[in-house]
DNA sequence: GCCCAGTCACGAGT
DNA sequence: CACTCGTGACTGGG
C-alpha cells in the first residue's frame, strides 16, 4: 500500500478546495510556453566537490555522503583562512576596551577569491548556473543563518545606533561575494527548485536563488537578443489598489519616473524603457512572466513578504495619468491554468480570519487556555476530533521526578537585560550571546537555550520567548493518513518559535508501554546544519560549535492525557520543524523543557513535521521501545520508511 | 500599543 | 562607469 499523498484525499465531503501551498509532489504548469524543464537531474547526494559535507536536507545518515557519521566538523580546511574582501581593512577595526588579543589573526592567507568560490560556497559553477529544490534551500537555509547572526551582532553593538542595521543586505553581499548561490542564470518561466507556494522574507533571497535578480527594482528581464529584452519577474509592492479583485489577476505599474511604490510621490512621466519595455514585448511575444506577490502580513508584525505566485502572461497593456498626475504604465497580467494555489490561499486565510472559516469541528480547541485558538478541522472524512485530552501549556513534573538542580536567574533591573551586556548572568550562560533576535527569531541551533525566568527583575526583557505561549495561528487537521496533524494560517519565518512540548514529564523507565503521545529525548536523531556554515565561521566571527541537543538528564514528556498543539506535529524524514532544549529559573530550580522551532520558511497550511527520531538499538533490543517501528507516510524524498 | 509617513543608506545589474 | 531601482529598519506623531 503506497503511502497517500496530499493530493489524493480528495474527498467529495471536503468543504474547501484549498491544498497546502506547497504540495509534496510539486506540480509544474503543462501550459504551452517553452519553459525548461521543472527540474535539473543531478545525483541526489553528490558527487560533492573535497571539503562541502552536504547538511541540507539531512543527510549525515545517507550512505553516499563521504562525511565522517560522528559529529566531528568535517575535513573543511583552513576555516578562519579565508576572509571576504570588503573586511580587508579590518585592521582599523576599533575594539574599544576589549584587549583581548584573539581576534588579532595571524597572517590572512588569501587565495585569490575567483579560484575559491567553489571550495568555500561548496557550490559548482554549474550549480551556480542551475539549481534543484535541494540546492535552493542550502542556499536559503545558510543565507539566513548568516542574515540572523550578522543581527544577533548588530543588536549587540547597540553603542553607535543607526549604522548598517541592514543585516539582510550584509548576508545578501556575503553570500553573493562567495557564490552562495543558484539559479544564476537568468530564464524565463520555471526556476528549477522553486516552487510555487515558496515565501520569502527578504528581497535577497528570491535574488539568491534565481527567481528575481534585482536587489531592489520590481521587474526583472533579458536580453533574448541583440534588441529584445523580455521580462522574467515582477514583485508587486503589496500595495494593491485591486483588493477585492479576481486573485488570478495583477494590475501591475510600471517602474521610473521616481516616488515610492504606489507612486503617488512621481515626479515624472515614465519612460518606454528598461522593465517597462521588457514588459510590452513579453505581451506582445506571449512569453511567461514570474510573478512574486509582496503582501503586508499582519502575523509579522505588518512586515513585507513574499510569496511566489507561479508563471503569469501579461494580457494588456495601457498608460494612464498616476495619482501625481504624470504618464504611468500599467500592464495586466493573468496568471496560467493549473498551478496549484499560492496568492488564492492567502486571500482565503484573510476571510478565515474575519470568522468565516467554515467546517470548522471547534474554532478552539485549547478553550481559550492559548490566547490565539487554535482550530479543528476535518476536510477528509467524519470523524469530529481527536481522543480527549486535557489541553496544558505546561510540563510537569512528576515527583519522583529529580530535577533539583540550583539555578540562578541574572539580577539585571528592568529591561536592561540587553544583547551585549556580558553582565547579564542569562546572557553569559548562552556564550554571551543574546540567543533571539529583536522579533524573536531564535540565532542559533545549540546544545542549551538558557532563558530568563518570571523570578528574573528584567520585567520586560524579550528573552523568554518558549514561555510565552503559541503565536501563531494554528490548525489541528484531519491527514489522509497520519491521523491528526498540525499546521498555520500564518506563514512561519525561519528560527520562528512554534510551541514547546507540554505533557507530563517522566523519568524514563516510568513511561507505560504503548504510549504514542512520548516525547523520548534519548532517541537517536539525524543530525543536520542549521547554523552558519562551514567557510562562513570567519564571517560572523564566530567558532563552530555543536548544535546537537543536550539534555542534563534524559527526559520522556507524555502528552497522551495532558498535552498541547506539540502531540498533534507528527513525524518526517525531511522536517519543517526542530526540537531545541530550552531552560529557565523558576525558585531558584533549573525549569526544562523542549520547544520547536521552524527549520525553514514554511508556506502558509503545510503540514508542520518534525523527525521523531529513532530508538536506540540497545533499547530496542531490551524491549524498551515505547511504540513499535511505525510506516513512514512522509513522502519525502530522503523517507527512511519508518520510524519509532 | 498600533498604524502611518518620513528618513536613511544600501547592492546588483546594466 | 554612473545610474537606476525600492527596500527594511527605525523613529516620532496622532
Amino acid at each position: 500500500m503506497e503511502s497517500e499523498s496530499y493530493e489524493s484525499y480528495t474527498d467529495k465531503t471536503r468543504v474547501y478546495d484549498l491544498k497546502p501551498l506547497r504540495t509534496l509532489k510539486p506540480v509544474f504548469p503543462s501550459g504551452n510556453h517553452q519553459a525548461p524543464p521543472p527540474f535539473v537531474c543531478s545525483p541526489p547526494f553528490g558527487p560533492f566537490p573535497p571539503g562541502f559535507s552536504p547538511f541540507y536536507p539531512f543527510t549525515s545518515s545517507q550512505p553516499h555522503t563521504h562525511q565522517n557519521t560522528s559529529s566531528q566538523p568535517s575535513l573543511v580546511t583552513p576555516l578562519r583562512s579565508f576572509r571576504s574582501p570588503n573586511n580587508n581593512n579590518d585592521d582599523a577595526d576599533p575594539e574599544e576596551g576589549c584587549s583581548t588579543p584573539k581576534k588579532r589573526k595571524i597572517p590572512k592567507k588569501r587565495t585569490p577569491e575567483k579560484k575559491n568560490v567553489n571550495f568555500e560556497s561548496g557550490i559548482t559553477a554549474a550549480e551556480r548556473e542551475n539549481g534543484n529544490r535541494k540546492l535552493v534551500k542550502s542556499v536559503l537555509t545558510r543565507y539566513e543563518a548568516l542574515r540572523r547572526r550578522f543581527s544577533q551582532l548588530e543588536d549587540a553593538r547597540e553603542a553607535v545606533s543607526g549604522i548598517n542595521k541592514r543585516a539582510d543586505l550584509k548576508a545578501g553581499s556575503t553570500c553573493m561575494s562567495r557564490g552562495v548561490r543558484t539559479n544564476a542564470k537568468k530564464r524565463p518561466g520555471v526556476v528549477p527548485g522553486v516552487e510555487i507556494g515558496d515565501v520569502f522574507f527578504f528581497r535577497f533571497e528570491m535574488c539568491l536563488v534565481g527567481l528575481h535578480s534585482p536587489s531592489m527594482a520590481g521587474i526583472d528581464y533579458l536580453a533574448v537578443d541583440e534588441e529584445t529584452t523580455i521580462a522574467t519577474s515582477v514583485v508587486s509592492s503589496g500595495y494593491y489598489d485591486n483588493e477585492e479583485g479576481d486573485p488570478d489577476v495583477l494590475v501591475y505599474t510600471g517602474q521610473g519616473g521616481g516616488g515610492n511604490a504606489d507612486k503617488e510621490k512621481q515626479t515624472s512621466d515614465q519612460k518606454m524603457e528598461r522593465g517597462n519595455l521588457a514588459l510590452e514585448k513579453s505581451l506582445v511575444r506571449n512569453s511567461p512572466v514570474r510573478v512574486i506577490r509582496g503582501l503586508k502580513e499582519a502575523s509579522q508584525g505588518g512586515n513585507k513578504i513574499y510569496v511566489y505566485d507561479g508563471l503569469y502572461e501579461v494580457k494588456e497593456s495601457w498608460m494612464e495619468k498616476g495619482k501625481s498626475g504624470h504618464n504611468t504604465f500599467k500592464y495586466k497580467l493573468v496568471r496560467a491554468p493549473g498551478q496549484p494555489p499560492a496568492f488564492a490561499t492567502w486571500v482565503a486565510i484573510q476571510k478565515w480570519k474575519a470568522g468565516l472559516r467554515e467546517g470548522l469541528i471547534l474554532a478552539d480547541l485549547t478553550s481559550g487556555v492559548e490566547s490565539i485558538g487554535v482550530s479543528l478541522v476535518n476536510e477528509v472524512d467524519e470523524e469530529n476530533g481527536p481522543g480527549y485530552f486535557t489541553y496544558s501549556t505546561k510540563v510537569t513534573y512528576s515527583e519522583s521526578f529529580n530535577l533539583t538542580q540550583p539555578s540562578l536567574g541574572c539580577d539585571c533591573l528592568s529591561s536592561s537585560c540587553r544583547p551585549g551586556n556580558l553582565n547579564c548572568h542569562c546572557i553569559r550562560r548562552n556564550g554571551g550571546d543574546y540567543p533571539y533576535c529583536g522579533n524573536g527569531v531564535l540565532v542559533s541551533r545549540k546544545g542549551m537555550v538558557y532563558e530568563c525566568s518570571p523570578s528574573c527583575p528584567c520585567s520586560s526583557c524579550k528573552n523568554k520567548v518558549t514561555q510565552m505561549g503559541i503565536k501563531l495561528k494554528l490548525e489541528v487537521f484531519k491527514t489522509g493518513n497520519r491521523g491528526w496533524g498540525l499546521r498555520s494560517w500564518d506563514p512561519i519565518r525561519a528560527g520562528s518559535f512554534i510551541c514547546i512540548y507540554a505533557g507530563e514529564a517522566k523519568e524514563k523507565d516510568q513511561t507505560i508501554e504503548s504510549d504514542d503521545y512520548a516525547f523520548d529525548t534519548t532517541r537517536v536523531y539525524t543530525s543536520f546544519r542549521w547554523n552558519y556554515e562551514h567557510g562562513l565561521a570567519d564571517e560572523v566571527d564566530s567558532e563552530e560549535v555543536s548544535e546537537e541537543p543536550e539534555m542534563p538528564l534524559p527526559l520522556v514528556i507524555s502528552a497522551k492525557n495532558v498535552g498541547n498543539v506539540g502531540r498533534f506535529m507528527n513525524h518526517s524524514c525531511s522536517p519543517n520543524v526542530f526540537w531545541q532544549p530550552v531552560s529557565y529559573e523558576s525558585n531558584g530550580q533549573l525549569c526544562l523543557h523542549v520547544a520547536f522551532f521552524a527549520v525553514s520558511h514554511i508556506p502558509p497550511m503545510t503540514e508542520l513535521t518534525y523527525d521523531y527520531g529513532v530508538t536506540q538499538p540497545s533499547e530496542a533490543q531490551n524491549g524498551n521501545a515505547l511504540h513499535g517501528m511505525r510506516k513512514c507516510f512522509c513522502g519525502s524524498e530522503y523517507c527512511r520508511g519508518s520510524f519509532g
